[in-house]
Formats: structure tokens, sequence, C-alpha cells
DNA sequence: ACCCAGGGTAACT
DNA sequence: AGTTACCATGGG
């Protein structure tokens, strides 16, 4: 039985959090409705005034998006603990960003994807990759499983035209069926031992690793560090960040990336 | 035509 | 341990 289900949440935007260069799967429907797919489960939602309300959705897949939104987290509480002028500053213009919780595979892939690329290009990599090997839904493509890619060549990724990260996809690929990496053992490991997990794969660096950590384990203290972010920090924190920030780091991290990228000032910024 | 993009690798000092 | 050319592709 599908059914439309309205969830009250505080600190909750859509817009900024499905566009904030953490998922790469949504689309604006019209000013409040949305669309989007996380593995096979498609979802349309609407913001709403004080929360969410999520439309024809089965019953059972309710907790797996109010998982995927993080819908348990008190973000409130979270933001009071960045008390410095520039956070302060970011949580006014961006209130509502949230970390979602989306799924290891499918985030391992897309920031392998994203390396030395833009966001609008990443999107295209990805819908590509869906469209060319993931399982047709109503709306959409899943996300296509390790299992499904597994084995699969270079031309056979061709059409998704991701250039040389092509080879780094596979690699992944392999690894994690074959479990030289354990992707999904992850989710018990300390932040320190994922990384280490994720460094293993060719193509996977500090950054992409601590998206995955971030995006796709929710490991919070994880502090993906792109150019964008190193410009913030150079510029706002010479000497690091603050203390009470740190266990949080992931959250200020992805305050601080929108804001520094919707900065006026790009010209006087530095280039890394 | 040129520069850059939610970087990483390999080959250098 | 810290730099640097190179990697495919396409948007601005």
């Amino acid at each position: 039985m599908k059914q439309d289900i309205y969830i009250p949440v505080r600190c909750l935007s859509l817009e900024k959090t499905l566009f904030s260069g953490q998922s790469f799967r949504w689309e604006k429907k019209d000013e409040h409705l949305f669309f989007g797919i996380s593995g096979r489960k498609e979802l349309f939602v609407r913001q709403e005034e004080n929360g969410i309300t999520l439309l024809s959705v089965d019953e059972e897949d309710v907790p797996y998006w109010y998982h995927y939104f993080d819908l348990g987290t008190d973000y409130d509480a979270i933001l009071n603990r960045f008390q410095d002028e520039t956070l302060k500053k970011t949580i006014q213009i961006h209130y509502g960003l949230r970390i979602l919780r989306q799924q290891p595979y499918e985030t391992l892939i897309t920031f392998i994807l994203s390396q030395n690329n833009n966001m609008k290009r990443i999107r295209g990599l990805v819908s590509r990759l869906c469209e060319t090997w993931g399982e047709p839904l109503s709306n959409g493509y899943a996300f296509p499983s390790p299992l499904k890619l597994y084995q699969l060549t270079e031309e056979d990724f061709a059409p998704v035209r991701a250039g040389f990260r092509t080879k780094y996809l596979i690699d992944a690929t392999n690894k994690v069926v074959l479990r030289d990496v354990d992707l999904y053992g992850i989710s018990s490991l300390s932040y320190e031992e994922g990384k280490k997990e994720l460094l293993k794969i060719r193509g996977v660096g500090e950054k992409v690793a601590d998206c995955v950590l971030l995006f796709g384990f929710y490991k919070m203290e994880a502090f993906p560090k792109d150019v964008w972010i190193k410009r913030a920090l150079a510029r706002y924190y010479p000497n690091g960040l603050p203390k009470s920030v740190i266990p949080y780091a992931g959250i200020a991290q992805q305050y601080l990336f929108e804001y520094i990228r919707s900065c006026e000032e790009k010209e006087s910024l530095p280039t890394f």
C-alpha cells in the first residue's frame, strides 16, 4: 500500500541537502518537489514548512528513508557546538543542510568518478553509469550492484565516458566483490581503520576515502579536503578547526563547502 | 584557445 | 617527506 507520509523534522532543507555535492542522483521537479534514487529505491519527496512528505511510498520503505535523511539525529544540538564566527555565519546562510546516509558501494563509485571533475559532469557520469548498467525502475535506473559491474571491461564502460577513472572503478569493484577490501565491514571499524581499508583501492586517496567514510558510512569525524575546503581552511582556519568541532568535522565541512563555494570574492581565493 | 573541476598516481628531488 | 607532470572529458 503506497501512501503519503508526513514527517515533522527540524533543520532539514531538501534543496540544500540534496544539491550540496554529496549525492548526484536527485532532481528538482518544482519549487518544493524532488525526485531521487538511492540503491534500487525511488522517491518523490516534498519540502514542508516543518518537515518533509514522502510521496506515494511503501510503508515498509519508510524506515529506509528515515535513515537516509538521518531524521533521528538532532542537528540543532550538533550545530550548537559550532560557535566560532565563520561557522556561525555558514549556519545562518545554509541552515537545514544535512549529511545523508547513503549506500557504501554507491558512494564509493560516485566519489571515484568525482576526482578531478566538476559536479555537473559527475552527475552525468553517474546517470550514464546507471542508465547503462542499472536495472530500470519506474522513473529511472537503480544504481548497479557490485556483482552487476563485476568482470565488465573498459569497453563495457565506454558509454559512461569516465575517462581515466574507468580503471579505478573496475579495480574498486573487483576488490569489493573478491573481498580484498571488506567494504561492508567498514561499518564496524573505526574511522582510521576504515580509511586504511578504502586506501587499498586504486584511485582512492585521502579525499575520496574521507567522502566515502562521511557520506557512505556516517563517520562524522571524516573531513574531506577538496580544493574548496582547502581554500576555506587557508582563509578562515589557518590554525585548524576549533576543538569542539573536531568530532563533527564532517558536518562543519559540508557547511564550509557550501559557504566558500557561494563566496562572491572567488578571484581573491588561492587556487591550490 | 584556455582554464578548471568535491584528486590520485608515479616519478621525480 | 614534499613537489610535479599527467591523466580524459566537457563546461565556462
